[in-house]
DNA sequence: TAGATTGTTAATCGATTAACAATC
DNA sequence: TAGATTGTTAATCGATTAACAATC
């Protein structure tokens, strides 16, 4: 039964399940049940079933789910399988590395075009992606209209930047410089806090008895 | 009333209370209340003294928390204040990001070097912080028993290199690699996954009415 | 058909919020 | 003292798990 509100648990599983599916696609299983998925993700399978089930039946009876059909279901749901326009907001060493490494193809966005300030990098390219100065970013954004904009500035810029970016009509902000934005009202902002994550680890460390983890 | 278990949800917090209060701090505010710095943060004022409850009693009725003390308990909670050797497996464009950026000192860490494979890279230093080579790990290791790998290796390198840091005793790993690692009996894995993040906006943007993000 | 496995409803568990006595 | 705000207990809410009829 589709439901009208998904809760953030069951959203930030959705990328997970289509990671799993599409490496299981990748290797050529065709199919696999809620049951021998959930023992492979460390999940159960009732809650499989569970969050599958706020968007649709996608499963047979007696057979499971036809891997293919459900990660394309996943996909389309993720919203994967209508390309998106997005941009790079600095193109320091976290911008370059993701200009280098990351697939946005596969996120289903398009990459276009990368910003900076600094005159050694304006005009030249990365991985086949040209690099703007920032004085063109409002011309480019009007012209183009870029769903995204990654935001991999220093900390200082990083409010007046994403000022500027929702004032060009950006839809959401994949946001790297650990500031907490204030600007929600009209754009989806996704925080990638590095700080945050080492300290968890940080945490369990500390936490752990010396010598190692403490077995669960 | 101290807790023996602490929920994922609260050690999650953490971090980020660390954050506000340490900004406050820097700021030179001396005292806030849990509902002022709820309202700050966007949560409630009963989450916040719940959730420190956890630990211990930091507060004061009538006054709230001194913040230098809070955020000097939060860090002593985190670990940030017994500093552990923490190396990078990778000097790619990821890895030089942090090599260049991260604030490992902040997070009660202490860069000691960098490891990889690449000769152009080997025997240079990035940021003051030397980058060796793969084949030196084991001794290195023995000799300074690292706590902490940073892995941002390629996809393909993950399992393997994470294998070998568990042998050699790291307990923790900040994993970059977007490969879920199979190694969780001796070590605490903490995953940076980008494409997770990015594809839980990509969700967002996707359900969103045309033309901008609905109101809350 | 018999066995397997779904989608869904009900039960349980855990996390968040509200309320309030204690007290600075 | 009076006002403010804590830590904690109780109430609520939501998420996970279990159970099972439906059915491939």
């Amino acid at each position: 039964m589709k439901k009208q509100h998904i809760s953030d648990a069951v959203i930030r599983r959705l990328p997970r399940y289509y990671r799993y599916l599409d490496e299981l696609h990748t290797r050529g299983v065709v199919r696999i049940s809620s049951s021998t998925l959930g023992k492979r993700m460390g999940i159960t399978a009732s809650q499989i079933r569970q969050d599958l089930s706020c968007f649709g039946e996608f499963g047979q009876q007696g057979y499971g789910y036809n891997i293919m059909e459900l990660r394309a279901e996943i996909g389309h749901i993720l919203g994967v399988d209508e390309p998106r326009r997005l941009i790079i907001i600095g193109a320091g060493h976290l911008g370059h590395a993701l200009l280098q490494n990351f697939d946005f193809v596969q996120g289903g966005f398009r990459l276009d075009t990368a910003f900076d300030v600094s005159p050694a990098l304006i005009g030249t390219s990365i991985n086949g992606v040209a690099i703007r100065s920032m004085d063109e970013l409002e011309d480019y954004c009007a012209a183009h209209l870029p769903a995204v904009a990654v935001l991999t500035v220093p900390k200082l810029a990083a409010q007046e930047t994403a000022d500027r970016l929702v004032a060009l009509g950006v839809q959401g902000i994949w946001n790297f410089t650990n500031v907490e934005l204030s600007a929600e009202e009209r754009v989806f902002v996704e925080n990638v806090h590095f700080a945050d994550s080492l300290l968890t680890l940080s945490y369990r460390i500390a936490k752990a008895p010396a010598g190692g983890k403490e077995q669960p």
